[in-house]
DNA sequence: ACGATAATGATAATGATTATCATTATTGAA
DNA sequence: TTCAATAATGATAATCATTATCATTATCGT
């Protein structure tokens, strides 16, 4: 297969997710990303979000609307505001009982997301 | 605002996915109830779709590709698996620890939704 | 049966994401 | 350092999933 090739645009997509701790859509990030690259294209971020994710170094977060991604994969939850939609993140262990799986489960779990769905804080306050 | 109308359109969607224990996309159930409705259309099933959810009658599963739909709303937990992309029901507790919520979260958690990854029975098997 | 209006089927439109392609940048070897 | 190989880019077209539109049909309460 190819080897990658270093990039400053891969770079600042990296380095623009590790800096922020909201859970940007591609579309975010890029418009982000064009303020140190004006040049950087919309396709060239989501390659390398895709490229990055690939590597395990960020996290893509599926939600039924656009995809929202994650610089911070050290494991962490998400609530996703029921009310403005923003994802946030939820300061609890992530030590979802993998016990419970039943004896005769004959797959392989290697990994789990867990999503909570409910009214943020700004929002609960600005009611 | 309005009030629902019964269909047998909207009866044969929510009839289909109560009956099956795969979790099909919108274009699955489509093919599905095809065979009982000849003449359905594919914007009807996802009308539906979006209808019995927003009734609390079936469950979407946000995957990052195409979403999936569930008939069967009890609480249980689901499998997406790497290999082949199905995705299959896990028969565990639903009970999520949620005392792990700090006490100083001032938002409001309604639900929440656990997703494996790994490879399922079948794709273990033949490998 | 009738009138109001929700639901449908067909299809156009949208929005998100991916593919294409000519050009540029990075790399390792000569 | 040049050079050839090839990965990455920017621009944009194409695709895919989903939603909106609209004329017609079905449902429901009078």
């Amino acid at each position: 297969m190819s080897t990658l090739k270093s990039s400053k645009q891969r770079d600042a997509v990296l380095a623009n997710l590790q800096s922020r701790y909201d859970h940007p859509t591609a579309e975010d990030v890029f418009l982000s990303v064009r303020e140190v690259i004006p040049s950087i294209s919309l396709a060239t971020v989501y390659r390398n979000l895709k490229l990055l994710e690939g590597e395990g170094l960020i996290l893509k977060i599926p939600t039924g609307e656009s995809d929202r991604f994650d610089g911070h994969i050290r494991g962490h939850y998400h609530l996703t505001c029921i009310n403005c939609r923003r994802v946030i993140d939820l300061d609890i262990d992530t030590g979802v009982n993998l016990n419970a799986l039943p004896r005769d489960f004959d797959g392989t779990v290697t990994s789990h997301s867990l999503m909570f769905y409910g009214i943020c804080p700004d929002c609960k306050k600005s009611n």
